[in-house]
DNA sequence: AATAATTTTAGAATAATTCTAAAAAAGTGA
DNA sequence: TCACTTTTTTAGAATTATTCTAAAATTATT
């Protein structure tokens, strides 16, 4: 067999969902459908399939590693709440590469805003 | 007094090494000068500092939060041992605010690739 | 000096993730 | 199919990084 069924799940959700799910996520999700899966279960895919570069792992600090399809594409990141947003910039390969002597595997954009949601929340007065 | 002698010797500490401190690290080099601080007095102050923006915090997936100067500037991050690098691209400011509508903070660029002592130790054979 | 406010401290608590060793499941070959 | 090897899963302990807590110490204010 290729992929366990476990893989196979994993992959489908965090590929076929609109994404940027944590472990704890991704683990109620799978429970739905094996409920006896572990949570060591989902960490031990999670790291395989992103190790295998078939997701894709982000780290935003002060929340959980999420997960993500693997297409390249960059994010807006929200300085208060954290949330997520795939956003696709213009590639940057080149400007890079012509920028640089040595060869590099692949780079992260975030770009860190407020989201309209927080926003909103701020100018409303009660929260800052 | 505007800043405590914590604050004062992080601050110094952060901005005049070659950076990329983590808490525990600062811990250490703090603990020379006062032997008696505590951790918790690290990170208080490494939180002060960053959320006043007088340091910045960096954190890449696998390792604690570090810590860096706040001049913008661009890191490259080896994909196997974690080590960061300073490193100063064109400044994108300008290219990524006419691809969007909404209002930005800062963005973070992050290069991953091998770095020269990881990739030797590859050509070795003996590390994968 | 008395009081109030801020900072520091030690250690407990929490959160996210990895590790461990045993059990279960899947794959292999005679 | 049976015996055996390999891989995967499991539960729970362990680890790591960080925050929280409440008391003690320090600093500032009246």
């Amino acid at each position: 067999m290729c992929m366990t069924k476990y893989e196979r799940e994993i992959y489908r959700l965090i590929t076929e969902s609109t994404g940027h799910m944590s472990a704890e996520q991704v683990f109620h999700e799978v429970k739905n459908i094996y409920p006896s899966v572990s949570l060591a279960t989902i960490y031990n895919n999670l790291n395989k399939l992103s190790d295998a570069g078939m997701i894709r792992k982000i780290s935003v600090e002060g929340s959980p590693d999420r997960y993500d399809r693997p297409a390249k594409h960059d994010h807006m990141v929200c300085r208060r709440c954290g949330k997520l947003m795939d956003v696709q910039f213009r590639d940057l390969t080149d400007v890079l590469k012509s920028q640089m002597n040595e060869e590099f595997l692949f780079y992260d954009l975030k770009v860190y805003y407020i989201c309209p949601k927080c926003r909103r929340k701020e100018e409303d007065g009660t929260v800052r």
